[in-house]
Order: structure tokens, then sequence, then C-alpha cells
DNA sequence: TTGAAAGCGATACCAC
DNA sequence: GTGGTATCGCTTTCAA
């Protein structure tokens, strides 16, 4: 089957390619009619002919005509995190529902290929970009205010007026996991984080310490500080646990999937038990907690939220109406969830 | 900023167009020189003023022109299940590498969307597609044919000369898994799987059958058909584990991620233990099989190679040299795996 | 080695 | 409502 073009449907329609080309652009009134200044009659020749001879749009022209392209490009560290394939998946889907076509590519927490990616998708002519910025990524993200190409940041911020924004509220999550557990009557509650300081996590921190001192607990507040290489990472979450144990805590806020998973296996390896030995909050979403009975309380993000809210964002600002270029979104603590079912969010 | 083309660095650097083309789609040779028809100073040249302009080529113009995009198409049935985002995570890597553009789309299983997908990527003239199918997909894969789209198919099979594949070898994976369970000194070795028989799962069944029988213990054959629905499965996989208690079973081999999730969740429910009451083998991969201790065996396909393997021959039916079209790999065993390490492939 | 000029297929502008 | 045509930025002959 060779191309057919505008140009064929004009002519074996009996009408110019002006009319055709309206045709083809015109979008579906209420009323189920095409809005477009063509002679119903005539829309109806054209779309028929155009069907019959499977004419399909050149985007590559029209793009180079009309300066659009209808294109996205959404760069996140790494795709094949279930965190960021799960806001893909939403981007992808309200992105196609809106007719844009979405670009994705993975800069591997690496600020060099992020800038190369960047480079990459400009050259695409994408109208926007939606990118979870890496450390040490802002001179790559520089190009994109010097090019005039609308952003919008997710899930870690960076200093710049002109970007977009959707982050998670971690203060609050922090907050959350830690009031339902002092809810449920602990006193001693602790928390292991990572060392090295990222924002999400010491906004956690940060609510947890705040819950902890409006609940008169501040004499409790104990964050275990770890290695971020997981050896290390898993033998001091063991040794943590191990001394706990001794200690009398409660409970334990677990603010990442991967801190979960070393808390599981100290668990595993010091032979103690979920109910009986301590509570966890953990975070994000794992098979691990639902197995557990009961499951384990978890704080997740609104993923889908994030993701079309930053679609919507930045389309908003590709269009020009600029409205509040900052949203934060509140994660949710799921306490019932249970296999195979919409998780159920708390509210207290 | 302004765009900058193609003319600017011409008329900037004093050459004409054509040269600064040339140039720009010049390739590094061995030497470190370009390999065009160019005088060495005047490529420098022009390279270092294209560099100081900040010019970028427009893909839409360059792809308009000259019939080509470099630009794949990936569509899935979802790219926020892991098996799909790892792929998906390689395939981009390795296209990435190439100086291919991917666009991915997820399906949702659905062929009327498939088809949309199909359309929309056709209209992005991309060079070729790798896809994933769904049941009932085979007139929207047909467009591919008719539009003479080199297409290669992942995952699953479906009928037709002119795609590529690169499949697993799920008869084997299915072979193997049972095999470790025989080496290990099990006899009496049960399945679960679907009622519902998607070849990927019907293959591993065949490979288990064939296994027993190579092994003589045909008469321990028992495959239990669960529904695929979450409620119903896992209440059907409590039932199969507490007659399989009675009636002596060693082993369960769970030919899936989800399968194996009822699995332990009928442990927990019935107070069993694993290498105490049964041991498993399970398929895909999951935190799960890497907390319990020892690590449960599970076979795993080969994600990268697919991705690898798919994007290699798929560039291979688009420059027109055709070799094998038909790409079989193998699954590998994974026994002694531990969390935050590569996993060690056992071959016996 | 270099350059002039002809399109690729659509849209935008203007005239009717 | 409808149609003619210049043009987007690049690649690709072809000729010098």
């Amino acid at each position: 089957m060779k191309k057919v073009t505008i140009r064929d449907v004009a002519k074996e329609a009996g009408v110019s390619v002006t009319l055709v080309s309206f045709v083809m652009n015109a979008k579906m009134g209420k009323d189920g009619r095409l809005d477009c200044p063509v002679n119903p009659n005539t829309a109806r020749r054209v779309l028929e002919v155009a069907k019959r001879l499977g004419y399909r749009r050149n985007n590559a022209a029209a793009s180079l005509r009309s300066g659009r392209s209808h294109t996205i490009a959404v760069i996140v560290s790494d795709i094949s995190n279930s965190f960021f394939s799960d806001i893909c998946r939403h981007i992808e889907n309200t992105a196609y529902n809106m007719g844009t076509t979405v670009i994705f590519a993975s800069s591997d927490e690496n600020p060099d290929k992020l800038s190369n990616l960047i480079d990459t998708v400009i050259g695409y002519n994408v109208e926007g970009m939606i990118i979870a910025p890496c450390l040490g990524s802002e001179a790559a993200l520089k190009k994109a205010v010097d090019y005039n190409i609308p952003t919008v940041l997710i899930d870690r911020d960076m200093p710049g007026e002109d970007f977009g924004r959707v982050l998670v509220d971690n203060v609050d999550a922090g907050f959350i996991a830690t009031k339902y557990l002092i809810h449920q009557g602990f006193g001693k509650i602790e928390m292991v984080s990572y060392k090295s300081g990222v924002t999400s996590l010491t906004d956690r921190e940060r609510g947890y310490e705040k819950a902890m001192e409006e609940a008169g607990l501040q004499d409790y507040i104990n964050i275990h500080k770890i290695e971020y290489e997981a050896v290390a990472a898993k033998k001091m979450v063991r040794e943590t646990f191990k001394d706990a144990s001794k200690r009398g805590t409660e409970a334990f806020i677990l603010p990442t999937k991967k801190i979960a998973l070393y808390g599981f296996n100290a668990l595993n390896v010091l032979g103690l038990n979920l109910p009986k030995d301590f509570s966890f909050v953990c975070f994000d979403e794992s098979d691990i907690y639902d197995l557990n009975k009961p499951v384990v309380p978890h704080v997740i993000q609104p993923l889908q939220e994030i993701a079309e809210k930053s679609v919507e964002l930045l389309n908003d600002m590709v269009e020009g109406e600029t409205k509040n270029k900052n949203i934060s979104l509140k994660a949710k603590l799921v306490v019932g969830g249970r296999l195979g079912s919409e998780p159920i969010a708390a509210t207290f």
C-alpha cells in the first residue's frame, strides 16, 4: 500500500487540498457535526474518500509547517522502577486522550545522560517536558528554560521560576504515618532512614518529628541513618532491630520500599514477628505488605493524580494559560487493602 | 532563544546549506574523522559554528524530506506491569544507543485500543513496531502488514509470515522448573495454572508434564486449574493446598507471579511453612521470593535479551537484512539469588 | 569539495 | 464556503 497524501484525497473527492485539510483537522462539535467552515455534504464526502483511500496525515509535514508537534517528553530516572512506570502509564493514558503523543526516556540518575536526552527530545520539537530531575541536573534543565520549552518537575524539586511542579507533600506523608501509630496507642516509635539526605526523605523525617512532638513524645524521637548500599544497609537495620528489641521499641516507620524490605529481612533473620514484636508503617507498594496479616499499613503516593495533574499543568503551560504552577499533592495511608482489591485509604 | 536553522549556520560559516547538511549527518569514522566528502577544515568550522549558535536539526523537516523517522513504536499491554516495564527500559536503552527514538504505548489488552494506537504511530511515520499482541488483535496487526511496517512480536505469538518474533521457550521453562524439583529428590510435584489457556501458560504446563514423564513420574502429574479472577483464584489455591497437604504433595510449580502470590497467601492462611510443608518453584520476580529463607527458586525470563534481540531484529528488518526472523530465548532458573545482588542462574 | 535548486506533505494566508 | 500557492527546514540530486 503506497502512501496516500492530502492531494490524492483532494483529487479523488474533487475538492482543494485546503478543504481536505480543514476537514481532517476539524473537531467534533457537541451536536456531532464538524465545526469547520466547510459544507457538511462536502465534509462528509471528503471523510468518506479519506477513509476509502486509507489516508493518514503525515505528522512530520504538519509539524514542520505548523510548528506544533503535539508531542511531549517524559524523562524519569528509571522507567522500570514501579513508582515511575506507574506514573508513566497514567501520563501516557491522559496524554493519549488529549491527542498528545509521549516520548519516554530514562536518565539513569545521570545528569549527562539527562542532558543528552533533553537535546534529543528538543530535536523532536516536543512542546513540553515532564521531568523527574536527578542530582546535578540544574544545567541540563536550564536548556529547557533557554529553549523556552514548558517543563513540569515531578517527584523531586529544583530551583527555577519557570518550572511547573507537581510534588507530594512528604512532610505530611511522614506526619500521617506517625500519627496513625500514635492513634494505635504506640509511643516508642522510631524511624529508619538513609544517611544521604534526599529531600523526599528528610521531609518525611520532619513529618515524623512533628507528629511526635505534637503528641508530647519528643523524647522518643529516634532516626536511625543507614548506608544506601544494600549489604551494609541490611546489616545496619538488623543491628538496629536487635537493639530496639531490648530497648522496648514498639513501632518503626520505614519510609521507602527498599528500607521496608530490609526491615522484613531483619525480622526474618532475627526470628521476630510483625504484630507481636513491632508494628510497621511502610511506604510505597509491595507484594510483601499485602501478604502479611494483618496487611502492613503503608503510605502511598497518588500516582495517577501526579500523572494527570502534571499533564494538565503542562498542557496549560503550553497553551499559555498559566494559573498555579505549583501543585502539592497529599500522600495517603492504606490500612485495609487486600490483595487483588482496591486499597482503602484511611483519613483521620 | 529563537530557532536556528541550517541556513543560519551556513550563512555564519560562509558555506552552503548542503555542506552543513553533510557535516551534521556525518558519522565519526574510526580515526576520529568525519567520513563525508567535506574538507576537514570546513567541517571543523561548520561544527564550531553550529555549536556556537546552538543549532539543532529539525527532525520533522528531515523526516519529511528523507522519508525516514528513526523512530520505532513499542506497544505492550501495560507498561506499568513490571515484566513489560523492564523490557521497555532495555528497549529504550538499546534503541537510544542506535540513535533511534522510541514511542511507548499500552494497549490495555484491548484490541480496539491497539488498533487506534497502531494508526497513531503510523501517523508518526514509525519505521517499525515491537508489539506484545493481545487476544483478538489479528486485524489490528494486519495493518502493520498492509502498511509494510516491519513488526516484531514479543511475549505472545500470533500467526503471520511477515512478523519477526522474539519469544521465550516456555515449554523449556516449565521443564527446567520441574527438573530442578526432581533433582532435589521430590516426586509428588504438582502445578497450579489458569483455566483460560494462554499459550505461555499451556507451554509451561507441557514442560512440566514432559519432565515428569521423563522421570517416570507421570502418575503424579496434577495440574490444578483456577479462575483468573482474584478472589475466586485465592480461594481455589487455598483449597488445593489444604487437600495437597493431606495427600502428601511435596512441591508446587507456580507458573506466574500472581499465582505465586496466591500460593504464599494460602500458606499464610493455612499456617504452612515453605521448606517444611511444601517446596515451590515460582516464576518471574518478586520481593517475596527474595525474602524467604532460603530464597524461593524461580524461573525468570531474560528480559534484557528479549529487549535487545527484538530491537536488533527490528533494525535488521527495517534495513532489509532479514536473516532469521524467529528468535527463541531460554528462561533461566534462579536458585541462589539474594536481595540486592545479581541473581545466579543455575544450569544443569 | 562545493553549491543551486527541487521537492517532501501539510498548513496558513489571502483572494474569490 | 472554496481554492491557489508560498512556505516550513531539511535532504538529495545534479552540475560545477
